[in-house]
DNA sequence: CTGAAAGCGCTTACAG
DNA sequence: CTGAAAGCGCTTACAG
């Protein structure tokens, strides 16, 4: 099995040398000797071995991109375009779930170190934590790493991040222009993301004068549909609801109608990130687009120069805008 | 930078050898001098060349999974399971976007073999091609590969299919039986999977003395909403439709629901797939259920043993059942 | 218990 | 234009 340039060299009576330099169109060789290599190369289906030639370029072509959960639509956006562009380029991506805790996604960063990834990119907010930060001074502290939403103060690390304090405080004069007073908030999972969504909607509503109304909600539609009816019975008063994320928005919606309530008549809904759930929801969500095309193709041009010139590094802050559907 | 063996061996006034078997673990080591070097490599954050090791023992620790595009929820989960598995044995997963032309996803066996991957698995039936099976002749002859959802007929290559044929046919009987004798179907792209599930619904409505209403829709909502509306207006008999793809049912829905149309009462839906889209969707759409975590699960089972023993394969097809919720 | 040497599959000066 | 040799970072017989 998996011959070498020795064999390829050996049937075509030359030698290693020169298989190598055929393959990777090296100048000055006789065009004879070219192109019976090449016939051979070609008729037998060889295939340089990536690692070993990386071994002696001291390169891997490869890039690691480190994500919680890929199955989770919103970050693998950024994974496939990353892997696509970089592709075409002979680069092959890493792709990692990073796993639930800090520990885990510490360790990751070990493991795309001991691959030799030539820059890594950690995509959510999740990322931000002290025990990742500390790996990668440990383990990468001179490799490109691009944070999708987070930031190090670490001079390898370049950022782009969506200011989501500021693009959730839009969402709620947006609803107290249009004459809502009691605007509540529904929050997924604490991380800091959703932090900063929630230190905007805190700042808003204390610039505005209304009450900071908030709950959460687990992460799947049902939970936040019985999270939506609970805080309304509680607060019955309620005229808005922004959440944390379009899903839940989704199972919000589903549940108000489901009692009666006429949206946006009796109550109006925002959703976050625009995805596509809120445009196949029924009715149509209103969300705070956190631009996540713009982040990720952000992410990509980063990595590019990054990966030209390793100390290449940049910080970008992307404002999200207010997209108004059917909910609002 | 990248420290090596040599200068851990260096610091700790051993050879590289013992250095080396300090790593692995090898036994027959003075208890001082492992822990000595033991120190030495947590201090200095010393992490090990996979690719160099690779190299010396003909294993990469890399698998290989195609998908054709990774946003495609669907196939994603497959491509999830795979890489949490095999990571706790400390494989990492090359997964690359294969591209929509047979070419470029031949052409990606090809970048895997380079890479020396222990294994692949190709997710989606659009792998079915000539050119992808002579790919896998040429570049990847002997290496263990699982084809989910299709098959090659090599000795290399283990399946999983979902007998889509047969789960389609079965939902035309339920119609049947529910009363409805007009009977479309939508489909989506031209793909070996889709073949089967059209086969399935001729094979039935021939059966049944039923005549067959095809269409085609663009793989969005929106798409299949206009062709919805569209094949209404040709067929106002229509009492049910079935959808290749959960998706295009939730655009069809919406749309009849906008004509004023009553679901299940004036017309029946089912699509396929019972994706996250068919609980989110408003009404909750009745659906095929191809049994995806299945089909994933098996394809992890099949892949770990044929690493464990490179020829072993496997022929697994799973029965797709039906699901019903409120469009029926 | 430990080290020197060879070799994994490549590439690249260096020499001719 | 081409080849012999050294070296990339490891591991593993082999010898002691």
């Amino acid at each position: 099995m998996g011959l070498t340039i020795y064999d390829i060299a050996k049937e075509a009576g030359v030698s290693a040398s020169t298989v190598s330099r055929v393959i990777n169109a090296r100048p000055g060789i006789k065009k004879s000797t070219r192109e019976r290599v090449e016939k051979i190369l070609r008729d037998s289906n060889f295939s340089v071995s990536e690692a070993a030639r990386g071994l002696v370029n001291q390169t891997s072509r490869m890039l690691g991109i480190l994500v919680s959960d890929i199955r989770n639509q919103h970050h693998i956006e950024g994974a496939y375009m990353i892997e696509q562009h970089f592709m075409k380029k002979g680069y092959c991506s890493l792709i990692l779930n990073a796993g639930d805790t800090d520990e885990s996604r510490a360790e990751y960063i070990r493991i795309l170190s001991s691959r030799r990834v030539e820059a890594a990119v950690l995509i959510g907010s999740v990322f931000q934590s002290e025990k990742v930060r500390k790996a990668i001074i440990d383990y990468m502290p001179t490799t490109p790493i691009v944070f999708q939403n987070g930031e190090f103060d670490l001079s390898n690390v370049s950022s782009v991040v969506a200011d989501e304090t500021e693009g959730t405080a839009e969402a709620v004069r947006y609803l107290y222009n249009q004459g809502r007073r009691n605007i509540a908030y529904i929050n997924s999972n604490d991380t800091p993301s959703n932090r900063k969504k929630i230190a905007g909607y805190d700042k808003a509503c204390a610039e505005l004068g209304l009450e900071s109304i908030l709950s959460v909600s687990g992460d799947s539609a049902e939970e936040s549909a019985d999270t939506t009816e609970h805080l309304l019975s509680e607060h019955p008063e309620l005229d808005a609801i922004i959440y944390a994320v379009d899903l839940l928005c989704v199972g919000g919606a589903r549940r108000l109608l489901d009692l009666g309530k006429s949206i946006p008549k009796d109550i109006a809904l925002i959703g976050t990130d625009n995805s596509p759930f809120s445009i196949l929801a029924n009715p149509r969500l209103s969300t705070i687009d956190t631009k996540l095309f713009e982040l990720s193709s952000a992410c990509s041009d980063i990595l590019e120069k990054a990966i030209e010139n390793p100390s290449y590094t940049e910080h970008v802050v992307i404002r999200p805008s207010l997209v108004l559907r059917e909910t609002t």
